[in-house]
RNA sequence: GGCCCCGUAGCUCAGGUGGAUAGAGCAGCAGUUUCCUAAACUGCGUGUCGGAAGUUCGAAUCUUCCCGGGGUCACCA
């Protein structure tokens, strides 16, 4: 509501300026005035004006707000136009009218051109137990999907999965050479661990630790241990053998239980791409033409690159004559083996359906309401259409921007520049833990680190804190306060509530910083209920709920019951500013979306949301609702009730955050 | 060394394309419950916006340089 009035009023003093100046303005920026006593909107358009007009700003400043007021049509929905300071326009809203609009229209948006959206989200090498830095990845992911499809796009989320990397390798090479086991040694020991409740991706979190040590343990044993390392790695590559065997069961076992752990959190997926299938479908022979075809990639004949095939770098200065390119990026070794980014290329080309290949696909992973596939080899004849989209949004820390960058300068030397164009590294900072937090945790910290403002997570090194510990640790906390508060409920309920709680909590956490700053993870912050966390915009809800329970009607009746009473003098009355804050706070979740899906930035929404709570807070405590004499005035309280319940709720759905009855 | 990110209150962070008086939360202190849930609310503070120049009517925001912290630059993935 508040963005259509935004927009409206900037087409307004576009059409003023094009009638007064004969000008044409790219953008009219409108913001917020400071305070609300200004009016709804400002432009500081006069100062930008006044050099090319060559008037003083207030004067310009005086003519469109005369050229506004004298065309009703100009005016439409607003109520007043003036100029301010040293010439500020300032526009207010007709409030009642607005109100009784937004109470009507729910302010939802509409797909204009609903697009095929791909997003890759989570993507955890399957060797190991997801920790802290994956659930940012994830719940960053997820509410942008849930964002995207909230603005109407037609979106597919895919966890990509790495299953034939060094990683999978490395535990292997544990199973194999520390444990000493074979295919059926590894099945025997998953059954033990099933047995004794140890789960796969907790017992190979420290395997991975052990292994990772193993190879420099011993000197003059490290060259040979690196090389079984590499032996193992093409054994997983190449398939068909029992190091394949065994790393096939071992990750699609740490698969699962990833596919859990984020379904704790509300997060699902549609489809999961392997890397065995990329190799093994040979995708990369088809990109490989292309590329070849198109100049990308060249033959090196001299300097350090010489046999390998390769590109050059985004951005990269132009070779003088015939020298080599050392700076260039290697794709296909010397040895004809494929790197990452060649790997990844291939993918890209699928995603967009530029390939002329597809997966075979197999259900994998059953939800509730639908299945998660997963890549095959040979997979069944009705699969759902995956990939060919106009759109994607890969959710990969910022470490990986430059082979990123390396796969969207392949597209584009492809001549695929719409696809480059529309290729989103939806880039965000690395998740580290406090030295406090490290310390507590009872690892080593050597007296550098203990220095350092934040210790960089290592699965290496084992060296970090595991997703269900932590939510874990999160329930245990939020049921011990529904115990204590909610005695009267059913184990069931509390059980239920303390994890919505628990949830809230965690995805607010990780969505309330921007994508660029670091967190540095600390269980003190993570852990805490009040203030900007989760639980407070849930508190809001409950709250509201609460007021509907003791008027016995509902939010959507309250906002039907405002239909055609005049709102405007309760709105603009003495001391209802608080009313008016919630009205045009809720009004403006749109506009985050918008803001949110086009910034690629979804902690403006969690801004938001915390930001309506507040107000409503405060709302709250100067106007008693259920005690209001005045019928009209109690109508507009339950309305203002009603339209924090819509928005909040609907914010906090994209957010992966569900509102409980009591709390 | 090249490139990227960060530096704002004691701590953790917001401050869309430059705009009116730089804001939240936490921590601290003092209060609020015969009243719709106190996971709430009220009041009390501090800022060389890392530093310096520049652009501009106007800079936390843009440019350049410098300082500090982190990341990244493999025939690893």
């Amino acid at each position: 509501m508040y963005l259509k009035q935004q927009r409206q009023l900037a087409e307004q003093i576009r059409a003023v300026l094009r009638s007064l100046y004969q000008i044409e303005v790219e953008t009219v920026v409108l913001e917020q005035p400071p305070e609300l006593a200004f009016g709804e909107f400002a432009t500081p358009i006069a100062f930008e004006l006044a050099r090319k007009l060559r008037k003083a700003p207030k004067k310009i400043a005086e003519e469109i707000v005369g050229a506004l007021g004298s065309e009703a049509s100009l005016t439409a929905g607003f109520a007043s136009f003036e100029v301010a300071g040293a010439g500020y326009i300032n526009a207010r809203l007709e409030r009642g009218a607005f109100a009784q609009a937004f109470a009507r229209s729910g302010d939802v948006p509409r797909p204009e051109q609903a697009q095929h959206v791909l997003v890759e989200h989570t993507s955890i090498n399957p060797n190991k137990a997801a920790h802290v830095g994956h659930l940012r990845n994830a719940i960053l992911g997820d509410t942008f999907v849930q964002l995207l499809r909230g603005a109407g796009q037609q979106v597919d989320v895919q966890n990509y999965i790495d299953n034939t990397g060094v990683q999978v390798a490395d535990v292997v090479v544990g199973l194999t050479h520390l444990e000493a086991l074979n295919l059926a040694g590894v099945e025997e020991l998953m059954n033990e661990l099933a047995a004794d409740g140890t789960r796969i991706d907790y017992y190979c979190w420290d395997l991975y630790a052990r292994v990772s040590q193993w190879y420099e343990a011993v000197p003059e044993e490290t060259a040979a241990r690196k090389r079984l390392r590499l032996d193992t790695l093409h054994a997983l590559e190449t398939g068909g053998n029992e190091t394949s065997q065994i790393a096939e069961l071992v990750s699609t076992a740490v698969l699962r239980r990833h596919l859990e752990t984020m379904l704790r959190l509300g997060i699902e997926y549609d489809l999961l791409p392997r890397e065995s299938e990329i190799l093994h479908l040979h995708f990369w022979d088809l990109a490989f033409e292309q590329l070849k075809a198109k100049g990308v990639l060249y033959f090196e004949t001299a300097g350090k690159n010489k046999g390998c095939w390769v590109m050059r770098r985004p951005g990269a200065a132009e070779v003088a004559g015939d020298a080599p390119d050392e700076d260039a990026k290697v794709i296909v070794r010397s040895n004809g083996t494929v790197t990452y980014v060649g790997k990844d290329i291939a993918y890209h080309l699928w995603k967009f359906g530029l390939l002329g290949k597809d997966f075979g696909y197999l259900p994998f992973f059953r939800y509730s309401d639908r299945e998660c596939w997963i890549s095959a080899e040979k997979g069944r004849p009705n699969h759902p259409q995956f990939g060919g989209a106009q759109a994607i949004y890969n959710v990969i820390d910022s470490r990986q921007a430059d082979p990123q960058a390396n796969v969207i300068e392949a597209l584009r030397g492809l001549g695929y520049t719409e696809q480059a164009e529309h290729y989103t590294h939806f880039s965000y900072e690395m998740v580290a833990l406090t030295p406090r937090c490290a310390l507590e945790l009872c690892y080593e910290v050597s007296e550098e680190d203990r220095a350092r403002p934040y210790i960089e997570v290592s699965g290496r090194k084992g060296f970090g804190v595991k997703a269900d510990d932590l939510i874990d640790r999160l329930i245990a906390a939020t049921r011990g306060e529904v115990d204590g508060r909610h005695p009267e409920l059913s184990e069931a309920e509390r059980e239920a509530t303390a994890k919505s709680i628990a949830v809230g909590a965690l995805r607010y956490f990780m969505l309330r910083f921007t994508r660029n700053s670091v967190i540095a993870f600390d269980f003190k912050d993570a852990l805490s209920f009040e203030g900007e966390t989760g639980p407070y915009l849930q508190y809001a809800v409950v709250r509201v709920r609460s007021i509907f329970r003791k008027a016995a009607t509902t939010p959507e009746d309250a906002l039907a019951a405002v239909a055609g009473v005049d709102l405007a003098p309760y709105l603009s009355a003495e001391g209802s500013e608080g009313i008016w804050e919630v009205w045009l706070r809720a009004a403006k979740t749109t506009l985050l979306l918008d803001q949110c899906i086009s910034t690629a930035e979804p902690a403006y929404l969690a801004k938001h949301a915390f930001q309506l709570a507040q107000d409503f807070s405060n709302f709250y405590r100067l106007h008693h609702i259920l005690s209001e004499e005045d019928p009209v005035r109690k109508k507009l309280l339950l309305a203002t009730a009603a339209v924090t319940e819509r928005e909040l709720v609907r914010a906090l759905a994209w957010m992966g955050i569900s509102a409980p009855e009591v709390m």
